[in-house]
RNA sequence: GGCCUCAUCGUCUAGUGGUCAGGACGCCAGAUUCUCAUUCUGGUAACAAGGGUUCGACUCCCUUUGAGGCCA
């Protein structure tokens, strides 16, 4: 808790309209979990301060960064809601400005050009960590004279751009005041002469951050915790260029199973690879908002507006969360159970179209040009059979399951029954508790005879339950009414779990139960 | 190796000197039920350790331990 009134007279300073935060990714990778949380955090501070949220694209390393991965980060963000004001930028289109800055610190000998080579660097490295000495750069080429200087780039030999950490700057200590976790203090000699660019066109990641939140006036700094130690390197650079000092609020860090950082081992990092299981944009922001923060009471269902309204730096945790998909689960159960039929039927469709189960006809119809011409409606079959099935149908069958569905995905495991020409399943599946294959046999027969009794017109849920309860009473059933229902169920869905047979006869209709009950007659005898 | 950060049930967390240490997920059991799921009820389970400060520490301070991050 210390530092906790520097917090909150920071939090003081916050007006409305002024806020500036970012987010900078680097287009090497598919949007990445923990970049998805790190921008909510972002985004809910600047649309509760109503601010503004910039995107940055730090494509610097030309050599990992893609056009593609940039459209991933686009897409979903997109997806997940979170909108960006400003941007995007991209920092290999700022280069310009960034050697600007490098000549600039040159010039005021804010930085100089180091020409030892690796292998000295290392031999260094390990000669101080011998002698118990922290590990930094000796400062060898500081004091270079220009003729030197010259003569090393006349060789043609190898530099990078330093920071000369050596001159005066405003007492030993860098101080800075977290959002999160108060006061954090650096030994400035603890740090180094920092390398800063590799040339003159390859600026280093703690000058670029430095240059572009100036450039973009960002007036907080909501990252990761593992920015922590570049923070002092970075406001060391702001006050040797005379900038401006934004706030810093680092976030905990979301780890995996192993308690270390979330990353590419952990194998399932990328937002795209949620959204493709059937993760709701919802569940996965009212998820990653839950891991590092809450509302200091026992609420723990959000939307995003609401969350805008709620956040405060106040309830973030500082210590790193593990990514607990069974938490997730549930939440994404919770709001798929939240859907209406009909976008939940939406949501669910194109992963039964993507199966083959279902596709999707396109019928063009004519409409007077006054109401746009022509419209496409579509309408669906079934893959197999090559049967029409309208949507309301559909919809029948995502009734049936959306408080069994977890994840969207798993609509097609839950009802390809449905879709199936033949069922493939062991005859041991028919078989309720003790019951005999004679016994099954004498079930199935006695579904046959009541349902081919009823007439198509009365084919509803409602009248299958009272018929067969009915007959239910006569017999071994009227105790457990597994030994008819059991079999019933099975040879409509070739399942062990599956929902309630009376909906499921509803939909297959007559014909095709009957059909089912014939088959698994005969897988029976 | 140096620096920095962190530490309450298995997991996410509430708790800011006096609580039977609360909630959620998971797990277990029960109710509903042909199965599964939903829903409801109940249960399981935690203050890393050691010193202080204090009448009293999960809570404040120190040390240790552990975990993580950054640096090359």
């Amino acid at each position: 808790m210390k530092g906790n009134l520097k917090r909150s007279e920071a939090l003081k300073l916050i007006r409305p309209g002024e806020i500036r935060v970012r987010i900078a990714p680097s287009p090497t990778g598919p949007l990445h979990i923990g970049t998805a949380r790190t921008t909510l955090f972002n985004y809910l501070f600047a649309k509760k301060y109503k601010g503004s949220f910039i995107l940055r694209i730090e494509d610097t390393d030309i050599g990992r960064s893609t056009k593609e991965f940039e459209e991933d980060i686009k897409q979903n963000l997109k997806w997940l809601g979170l909108e960006w004001d400003e941007g995007p930028y991209r920092q290999s289109e700022r280069k310009e400005i960034y050697r600007k800055y490098i000549e600039k610190l040159l010039k005021e000998k804010s930085a100089y050009c180091c020409f030892c080579s690796k292998e000295e660097l290392e031999e260094q490295r390990q000669y101080k960590m011998s002698i118990g000495e922290p590990p930094l750069y000796s400062g060898k080429c500081r004091n270079l004279t220009p003729a030197q200087i010259k003569k090393n780039l006349g060789q043609g030999k190898p530099f990078i751009i330093r920071f000369n950490n050596s001159q005066k700057t405003d007492g030993e200590k860098i101080i800075f005041n977290d959002l999160i976790r108060g006061k954090i203090e650096f030994n400035k000699t603890l740090l180094g002469d920092f390398a800063i660019a590799k040339s003159l066109d390859a600026p280093l990641y703690n000058l670029v951050v430095v240059i572009d939140d100036f450039k973009m006036k960002i007036t907080h700094i909501i990252r990761g915790e593992d920015h922590i130690s570049n923070t002092p390197k970075q406001i060391l650079l702001q006050k040797v260029l005379k900038l401006p000092q934004p706030k810093y609020a680092h976030l905990p860090l979301i780890l995996g199973p192993d308690k270390s950082k979330l990353s590419k081992r952990h194998n399932t990092v990328a937002v795209s690879k949620y959204r493709k299981d059937g993760y709701l944009p919802e569940a996965l922001i009212n998820f990653m908002v839950l891991l590092g923060w809450n509302p200091k009471d026992n609420r723990e269902i959000f939307s995003l507006p609401s969350l805008i309204k709620e956040f405060t730096f106040e309830g973030i945790q500082k210590a790193g969360a593990i990514f607990n998909i069974s938490k997730l689960d549930w939440i994404n159960g919770f709001y798929i159970r939240q859907k209406s039929i009909k976008k939940l039927t939406e949501l669910c469709l194109p992963y039964l179209i993507e199966k083959g189960l279902v596709e999707p006809i396109f019928k063009t119809e004519q409409y007077p040009p006054a109401y746009g011409g022509k419209i496409i409606t579509p309408s669906y079959q079934i893959s197999e059979t090559r049967e029409n099935i309208n949507f309301e149908n559909l919809e029948k069958i995502i009734n049936l399951y959306q408080e069994r569905l977890k994840k969207l995905s798993e609509i097609v495991e839950l009802t390809d029954f449905f879709f199936r020409l033949k069922l493939n399943y062991p005859k041991e599946l028919l078989r309720w508790k003790d019951m005999t294959d004679k016994e099954i046999k004498e079930s199935l027969d006695k579904l046959t005879k009541v349902l081919g009794k009823i007439k198509e017109k009365n084919w509803t849920a409602l009248n299958l339950e009272e018929i067969l309860l009915k007959e239910v009473k006569a017999g071994r059933a009227s105790k457990d009414r597994g030994y008819l229902l059991w079999p019933l169920r099975v040879a409509l869905t070739g399942k062990k779990t599956s929902a309630g047979p009376f909906e499921i006869a509803e939909i297959l209709g007559k014909e095709k139960t009957l059909k089912r009950i014939k088959e698994a007659i005969n897988i029976i005898i």
